[in-house]
DNA sequence: CAGTGGTCTAGACCACTTT
DNA sequence: AAGTGGTCTAGACCACTGA
């Protein structure tokens, strides 16, 4: 028999035990002890930890000392996780929906002072701007405005390019790997051009996502705001005491 | 030289760590090889990265195969992680406030089709409601409602035994430890009592927490709504890829 | 190619839950 | 007392980065 390391055995082992939690192969929801899950993978005990501290910390279990492993029901109602939205295409589909996108512009601007501070550049700089629309079944779900430093954009991209996630437009044409967000929640009420992109009424609640992306150097390449229609996308989170 | 166990090992790896880190220990904010750092703090390479492991995941740090340890300057900025508040009282702490907790309503109510819903019991049954208001310096912040199955408390608690956090009211009163949150995130426009008792302007925009608490044994035992003056709390949250 | 983090093993002992 | 997850060790080898 082959062994075959890429995917990890301990995500081989992740996938393993999600997919028969999912066809419901652990009546109970119990889940065997370690030692017994190892031996019939044929891996080590730290291996099998390790795939289960991850989707104990996913959620899809639930240990407890002495007693034993247990599948969470109750997160099987999570349809997508705050903390690892990474194209709302992706979480579009997770909610079960087939989204379009189209891409409203893709022009230059120039940086305000907030702006500058969260991308640390020049106030005034040149930006370019990326707007897009997620559309399911003709209803705008989520609009999406993307300020990216044009020092960094290496020539000026069509709407064609736009039209890509902004992870993989920051790959392609920047060159920098998008490592993660720091997003602030706003609540607002839609007005103006937003209300009318997202097809809303002027002074309905939404949510609006402020957010600054780094790359893996911790540097700012992206600032965004998003905003998202309630009635077709709502967000659910598991909170928790402290980290396993 | 004593080895204490309690707090674990890793545990005190990360607490050291974080120290030096917040003292600037750490010229260019590069944090020592794991071999070091175990031959430095005599423990295994392996506690070492299970610390550090823990660390990136809070995202105090960013590890780099191939390449290094390193201090994320920008996450020093979030005050409180989203999906380990635990007490609302705690988290108006680390915003850098000096909260106050004024207990509005302790007392029986009947749980509406979808309270039942979300904690299995049945419609119309009886409940135990809390309302709880959180102040910082004259201005409200939060104010939650919390619904129990009265059949889960031990005798008819007065206002002094409400004020308690809810986690701690349910260990006590009702011997269920709170293990974790499902939270629905709603915008809102603040009217009626509520934006009455938060102090704000009917029609404010406002985030609310819909959530429902399970126990360790994954029942629900509490429901909860709270609501937040986003000119005093705001969230903040580090969205990333997939869990490492 | 030297040095770093990433994966994996086998085994020991501890703390807690359950019977 | 038996069985479970929790912590920790020492050591091996791999994959990637950067000079």
């Amino acid at each position: 028999m082959t062994i075959d390391r890429n995917p990890s055995l301990t995500e081989q082992v992740m996938a393993h035990l999600k997919d028969r939690i999912r066809r419901g192969g652990f009546p109970e929801g119990r889940i065997p002890p370690e030692t017994e899950l190892a031996a019939d993978l044929g891996v080590s005990r730290t291996t099998v930890r390790d795939a289960l501290s991850r989707l104990e910390h996913e959620g899809v279990v639930v240990r407890r000392q002495g007693s034993g492993t247990y599948v969470n029901r109750p997160v099987l109602q999570v349809k997508s996780r705050l903390e690892e939205i990474w194209s709302y295409e992706q979480m579009l589909l997770d909610h079960g929906y087939t989204p379009s996108v189209r891409v409203l512009t893709v022009e230059p601007g120039t940086a305000t002072d907030d702006d500058a501070e969260a991308l640390e550049i020049a106030p005034g700089a040149e930006l370019l701007v990326i707007e897009k629309l997620f559309i399911e079944d003709d209803r705008p779900a989520v609009l999406t405005r993307n300020r990216i430093p044009a020092c960094l954009v290496d020539g000026t991209p069509s709407a064609t390019q736009g039209r890509a996630p902004i992870y993989e437009f920051l790959e392609d044409r920047c060159g920098r790997r998008l490592a993660y967000y720091l997003s602030d929640i706003v609540p607002v009420a839609l007005e103006g051009r937003v209300a009318e992109a997202l097809d809303a009424p002027p002074g309905t609640p939404a949510l609006c996502f402020e957010e600054t992306g780094y790359d893996t150097a911790g540097s700012p390449i992206v600032k965004a705001s998003s905003w998202f229609r309630d009635d077709l996308v709502r967000f659910r989170l598991m909170r928790r005491k402290s980290g396993g």
